[in-house]
DNA sequence: TTGAAAGCGGTACCAT
DNA sequence: ATGGTACCGCTTTCAA
């Protein structure tokens, strides 16, 4: 037995020839259209012979042409995927959307012929949008590039952003995981616990994430009436030695920090001056951790399945209502207890 | 600023008439043909002006539909892929694979569709096959379906599968762990070490791997002149008490497993017996070895990076040479160094 | 140099 | 019930 030719795929004429039928025939029985145009049995049954016979298999990119619907979801990253997909950035969003995609009889493509060389990836090469393989497709990234966001947007191709990300003069529709309200959620916790002075500790980084953090901490401090003199709050990034000293003089109860680094190392400064988490000082933070780490923090957890699952769930959306404009979702962030949040100490005189 | 409609990309013929030229012009530009067809610059730079201008991207499946090639590899594996990335398995073949689609300048498709809802995934479903979306594909996973890989074959279908295997009447070009190599160097390494007398540890598993590793187990064992009595050599899997008893009283100083799991209940065994492992008897382990086991097994490793980079190339390869009947290739399994292999002791008397 | 036209493999409408 | 036929968007002769 040897295989066939290579790249001599049978098409429907040659079973419609086979068969006896006209080649619209063959396209009937295969599309299994019962309402419209029955087809006796007899003749249905000798078709189906044919395609046996010969192995035919219908053209996808034929059937693309025609139907344009591919029922092929695009992934697009704008760094190599699996170098990072242990790292749970990655990793819990695919599942997610592979876990849909295979629900909902969508393959995936992931494009990664769109490195630029230089470990990043590009939508837009030489004019050509490769997305457009795709019916729509799902973009995640640290290093998102807006500018690709803004064209992909403005040739109206369907997408979402996992994260948020703005653009002026364009709305991207994301997915967005509520930093916001956990923020608000966390404050209000410490508050909970009778903690009214606090302390921020803030990210280099000016993302949207962390945007989004600020701004529902700053809320929630403001609404709760309560004080905060940090440097974190007033804009300042990064934790400093004096910070700390300051921190151990003065009457703040309660850290909150935007990553595991800073809270980590304001731990470690304050055993050093022996300070107690959560005793003298309670910490919480505003991503999610994992394991491994110096203490259970309080945080809040990135629901990523979940995620990846609905930013399938929108794209599938966005093809079967072309016309309505494309919408941002919020995913909620829930709050995981740790062991770092205690009650407030006495306020000291 | 608002999104083109949806689902109303421009296409060759929209630049065409805004340029004022023939839509084969446009074709003929954006294709660079620089050869036959020579192209004015003025009109050309009018062309582009226009596709510019528009926001044109050509769609890909007419492309395709009329090229007959996507920049497309597929890669089918017969379990979910997620789910299992973290295990070593699935994951770092990925890795490879996605590495050398970058370099190369191809997209993947993950090829989620064809799921069957109990957890497996089929090639073939009513008829169709969707891997034809891809100019080729790499297949992996452990519960391959070799009917499948046989239609696929016989369809003329490009494709490897990672890890041996066989379909009677079919040469499916596989990429393959040379198992059988690392089972015969891992003897060899025993016999370095003066061990005469062996015992094997065999898994009720019945796949192509297996047999390879038995294969070369059994071609040093007689190469060698070396004795082995033990009832996994014979064929029976598992191991029993017994067994372990026996060892113990018998002459046997070196012990073969198929795999970590066997390994480590043997180990668990010995030591209950007050027999050291590597003093008294030395254990090889024929599996890749993991962090996190009860010894540092001397072991095999399966360069998993290079096996799913070299499946691409072998799948480019395929494309480029249509006509070469494709072959396996064999990668070598590197053994990796443990601390479960010592010197032979004195042949008791 | 440039345009017209014939497909690539299917789908779906419109007659018959 | 069936077959003829006009596209889908692009590439590639073949003439003009």
């Amino acid at each position: 037995m040897t295989p066939k030719r290579r790249g001599q795929a049978p098409r429907q004429s040659d079973v419609a020839r086979l068969a006896g039928v006209s080649q619209s025939a063959v396209s009937r029985v295969i599309s299994g259209d019962v309402d419209s145009a029955r087809i006796p049995e007899e003749t249905r049954q000798r078709v189906l012979a044919a395609i046996k016979e010969l192995g035919y298999v219908p053209n996808a990119s034929a059937r693309n042409l025609r139907n344009k619907r591919n029922r092929l979801i695009g992934v697009h990253t704008f760094e190599a995927v699996f170098p990072h997909a242990r790292d749970d950035f990655y990793f819990e969003f695919l599942l997610g959307i592979e876990e849909r995609a295979e629900q909902t009889g969508f393959d995936l493509v992931m494009f990664t012929s769109t490195g630029a060389g230089d470990g990043r990836r590009r939508v837009y090469r030489d004019g050509t949008n490769r997305l457009n393989l795709a019916d729509g497709s799902v973009l995640l990234g640290v290093s998102t590039d807006r500018a690709e966001l803004a064209r992909l947007w403005a040739d109206g191709y369907p997408f979402v952003h996992i994260g948020r990300r703005e653009v002026p003069g364009a709305e991207i529709p994301c997915v967005i995981p509520d930093y916001r309200g956990a923020a608000t959620g966390i404050v209000d916790k410490l508050a909970g616990h009778g903690h009214r002075r606090f302390a921020y500790l803030r990210e280099p980084m000016e993302m949207e994430p962390y945007a989004d953090r600020r701004d529902g901490y700053r809320e929630a401090v403001e609404r709760l009436g309560l004080t905060d003199r940090s440097p974190g709050f007033r804009g300042e990034s990064g934790l400093t030695g004096e910070w700390i000293d300051e921190l151990v003089r003065g009457g703040e109860t309660a850290v909150v920090a935007e990553s595991v680094r800073l809270a980590e190392q304001l731990l470690g400064g304050l055993r050093e001056r022996g300070v107690r988490v959560p005793e003298d000082i309670s910490v919480a933070v505003l991503e999610a951790t994992w394991e491994g780490t110096s203490a259970q923090w309080d945080s809040l957890e990135i629901p990523r399945v979940a995620i990846g699952r609905i930013a399938v769930d929108r794209v599938i959306d966005m093809l079967d209502h072309p016309d309505q404009p494309p919408e941002s979702l919020l995913v909620p962030c829930p709050i995981v207890p740790g062991t770092t949040i205690a009650a407030a100490r006495e306020e000291r005189p």
